[in-house]
DNA sequence: ACCCGCTTTGCATACGAATGCAAGGCCGGA
DNA sequence: TCCGGCCTTGCATTCGTATGCAAAGCGGGT
């Protein structure tokens, strides 16, 4: 037995105004009488009424959604940035509508096709790429989209990372002032632009203090293809003596087999170094080295663009590099003269 | 410039049916003709019509959206579930719209409320409870709620929990069958169901080996207080030689601070038992012994009942707890006879 | 007392698809 | 050939709110 719903006409009826009455105080910003405000707030009150969102992005066309698009949620940068872009839009009075690019079953494009009809204000693509005839959809269709920690060449798109290539050259500094030799990289995934940004900013450090890449293995930013990589890497008796690891997730498991399976002492033999600061990187029994990617402020500027771009129309699309401080611990044998 | 939409009513004259026609062949079920399906997916595909979620909701009166409230997600058990939950319910033709309830701004009743204002198909409250005139709004609204990893009296709510009396209980068998003499509890945030089962199964469990708990503090269910408790009970000269926490994601804190701030061995010194079996729980750094809590398992029930609920209107409310086995790993000391 | 201008209000319609109802088409059986 | 019944189809209406427009109300200045 469920109770017929409550509508503004029924609010409207109670409090002797019309429907559209009803409409506007509940509109913000639309004109009524302290008068006619307060009846039908007691009306309302009364009857225990509440607008119909639905019925509100129908006659309005804003649905104040905003659909997301992640890939996975076992890096845990991925959580921490999504539990702040939620709270922050709630704070906007916007929501977030989830959607899970099984990285297997569909392409990104699909899913935001799918995001698109449910008339969703603005699209945050996390960790993701769009092809270019969906961008230009969303486009026709008025929506932004903001690609968050990625970003691509279609200057169509806004996009929010961190400074990459500033970050991987801190690495590389940091490690050759640490007085490292023999140093390696575990990459990424080849198709995220920040693994390729981060990797490039690293050879070039290395390259301007006269040192070259030791070894290198493909992690794709997962744990076990990481551990496995590391495993590669560390065979050899040649073996390197600092390790760079294209994120804080692939570097706990290199750290895990350095440790626990190969017996090499972090730092005292091998020096690692992660990307993203994620909250497990602090804890002690990894006590990471890494370079801090602030969450926050990526996700207080993804915020900032897409509301301008729904409520200033502003159309121009902006490309943001948040600035990434190396965050010194330690997991990296550290340079005389460099505090933590 | 935004192109104007194309609706169905676009579709329907090019094709030369009507607009119901063209409903008639998006809606699974519904009677039309083989001629008339080609028709109008021709003239849909050549017009690149797409169904509009919200008209089709209003029509409906039905979203195909799932309201999921969480508190939070830095314990890694609610990321891993969350994306397990999105997944399913895409599959099945649901979404998520999330709501994250900041444990200081509101109550989660307030955020219900806001959750039944986007006519949603169902409700899914993470480590949440509700107020019970909020349960009998979402019963009157006819929105079926599911509680997920909490459970309460209330009868008219679905609950889907581990069994975490019978995982406490076992917690504390395993403990005394490794001769522990001095065994301490860190307790949840303590209005959650987990936190009094666990705690009452590990208490029971103890009774009926003969033993009593040696000592007891508040961890909240948060990092830091944990770490905090972790120095009281280990201050005195008589410390624990097991401790019972009550999940993971403060386990992870406690043995930071045994390890590494009190120069204990764990498990040479101290046996360490959690609860959840988030992923981190595997990871060698810690290799903590711990409760698995099948979270694919959870989220399917959840999405199981929900479904139910929504499309046969089956209404009745169902409580279910998933057995809970312990995972045994290198933290704790593991008593002669048991396999790992 | 009169007029101008701003605020408030109601009316009517729009948003886009789903669906009850009745009419039309088609088929088979007698 | 005629009729009954089922499958299709279109018409008209519905869902609940927002909003343009025009009318009405109100207040102040002269």
């Amino acid at each position: 037995m469920r109770g017929r719903k409550i509508t503004s006409a029924d609010v409207a009826a109670r409090a002797g105004v019309s429907q559209s009455a009803v409409s506007r105080v509940f509109t913000p910003g639309a004109s009524a009488s302290p008068r006619t405000v307060q009846k039908v707030r007691k009306a309302a009150a009364e009857l225990g009424y509440r607008p119909n969102v639905i019925a509100r992005t129908m006659a309005s066309g804003r649905s104040r959604i905003i659909g997301l698009v992640v890939a996975y949620l076992d890096n845990y940068f991925y959580p921490e940035a999504l539990e702040k872009l939620s709270k922050l839009l709630q704070d906007r009075g916007y929501h977030v509508l989830l959607f899970m690019a099984s990285q297997t079953a569909e392409n990104v494009d699909d899913i935001v096709e799918r995001i698109l009809d449910h008339q969703v204000d603005g699209i945050v693509a996390a960790s993701a790429g769009l092809g270019s005839e969906l961008s230009a959809r969303c486009r026709a269709a008025g929506v932004p989209v903001v690609l968050f920690n990625r970003s691509q060449d279609d200057p169509s798109l806004s996009a929010v990372t961190s400074d990459n290539v500033a970050g991987g050259r801190r690495v590389a500094e940091f490690l050759l002032a640490g007085g490292h030799g023999r140093i390696a990289y575990i990459a990424g995934w080849e198709g995220a632009s920040t693994q390729r940004d981060r990797e490039f900013g690293f050879l070039a450090g290395l390259a301007r203090g006269g040192a070259a890449l030791h070894s290198r293995a493909a992690g794709e930013f997962r744990l076990e293809t990481a551990r496995t990589a590391a495993r590669v890497l560390f065979a050899g008796p040649d073996r390197p003596d600092a390790v760079f690891v294209a994120n804080d997730h692939m570097a706990f498991g290199v750290m895990d087999v350095l440790r626990h399976e190969l017996g090499l002492s972090v730092p005292g033999d091998v020096s690692v170094v992660g990307y993203d600061d994620v909250p497990p990187a602090a804890w002690p029994a990894y006590d990471l080295t890494t370079v801090r990617q602030a969450a926050t402020r990526m996700v207080a500027e993804t915020v900032a663009i897409l509301i301008d771009q729904i409520e200033q129309a502003c159309d121009e699309p902006r490309r943001i590099a948040i600035s990434a401080d190396l965050r010194v611990r330690g997991s990296a044998r550290v340079p005389a003269g460099w505090s933590r």
